[in-house]
DNA sequence: ATCGTTTGAGACAGTCTTGTTTCAAAACGA
DNA sequence: TCGTTTTGAAACAAGACTGTCTCAAACGAT
């Protein structure tokens, strides 16, 4: 059995994400690992879940980066900010299924580094929506803030049905753009 | 102090749609009452959260009855399930913000005949969307049981917008409606 | 084969939660 | 006012989880 840090940390991200409230013995056994050795690397509950936390973070703002929406929405024009769009879901995609977790768990934000970190990530997607709508790409007869919490409540919908096997892995990309675009209306 | 089961059960709803591991301490807390009398009311743990959620997928059901989903399906008309969409955005606002708790809470499902009753309006809903893809109110590009799901997060999202005071309450059902149908591109 | 390291199993105390019980005080209705 | 009912506070046992520790077995490199 190896028991790299950063191993167990995924095993953990995954059971936590089947079962939010798992135990630290529960957590040990789907890494394949005992619960000694699981303190070993993260001598506590918090330590392993600020970990997580940060990991989730760090990978959301990844997304964003990679998406260049900073960028994006320095430029303003309509090409730079739909392509920053497009990227903006191709890249969600990978963090739902790695990260997700983090989407419905707050309790690892105790940190307050971490509370920092995800106002300003909430910053960087909010100014980045509001140019958006600033160059007719996103409606303007939305809040900006509610487009963040659209994709959120998106990705929360994409990573159920993942989950439970209702969509496959390669539609999930289309079928998040669409619906984030362009709703399920005909 | 009035300790009424119903009150009691509504205080915990509201108590664990902020924290959905509340102890039943802190349950009897937010609900004006002692542990005893709680417990009074509700024999265990179990038993408050079975009720919660008979409750909660009742009132999804009747969301589904006042919508008129089945005769709408049934009839297939265009204008009938035009009608029963907008019926449905406007009934599930109500829902949200009573029950929403049920939305990411599957602790209440342990009871059999709880599970039955999910999956039943499960069904009605997919056999509703299948009928508005077919009479083309609906995308057909989109399983049908994806738009099950991308109403769920998108009703998980609008709580959350809710509860963190991003948007107004009489909003919410023109911003559903809009997101859920016509997506948040210009 | 040997030495040093890592691991798993188990025991342990401390804490928290649950559910029960008791008893006195408060609220209530006649 | 009096008697009944409801309530809150407290104590309690049982169970679960956490974090620590010990020790023997497994492992890996030399």
């Amino acid at each position: 059995m190896v028991a790299n840090r950063e191993q167990i940390a995924r095993a953990a991200i995954r059971r936590l994400n089947a079962d939010p409230v798992a135990s630290m013995a529960e957590i040990a056994e789907s890494a394949g690992v005992s619960r000694a050795t699981l303190h070993r690397h993260f001598a506590s509950r918090e330590e392993l879940m600020t970990e997580l936390g940060r990991e989730s973070v760090g990978s959301w703002r990844r997304v964003l980066d990679d998406a260049g929406i900073d960028e994006a929405a320095a430029l303003g024009t309509p090409e730079a900010l739909n392509a920053a769009l497009d990227s903006l879901c191709h890249h969600w995609i990978r963090d739902v299924e790695e990260y997700g977790f983090a989407l419905t768990e707050t309790a690892a934000y105790g940190q307050d580094d971490l509370l920092v970190a995800v106002e300003e990530q909430h910053a960087r997607e909010n100014a980045f929506y509001a140019a958006a709508q600033k160059a007719g790409v996103l409606r303007a007869d939305m809040p900006e803030v509610w487009i963040g919490h659209l994709a959120f409540g998106l990705l929360v919908g994409l990573r159920e049905a993942l989950r439970r096997g209702d969509i496959a892995v390669r539609d999930a990309e289309r079928l998040l753009r669409e619906s984030f675009l362009r709703g399920c209306a005909a």
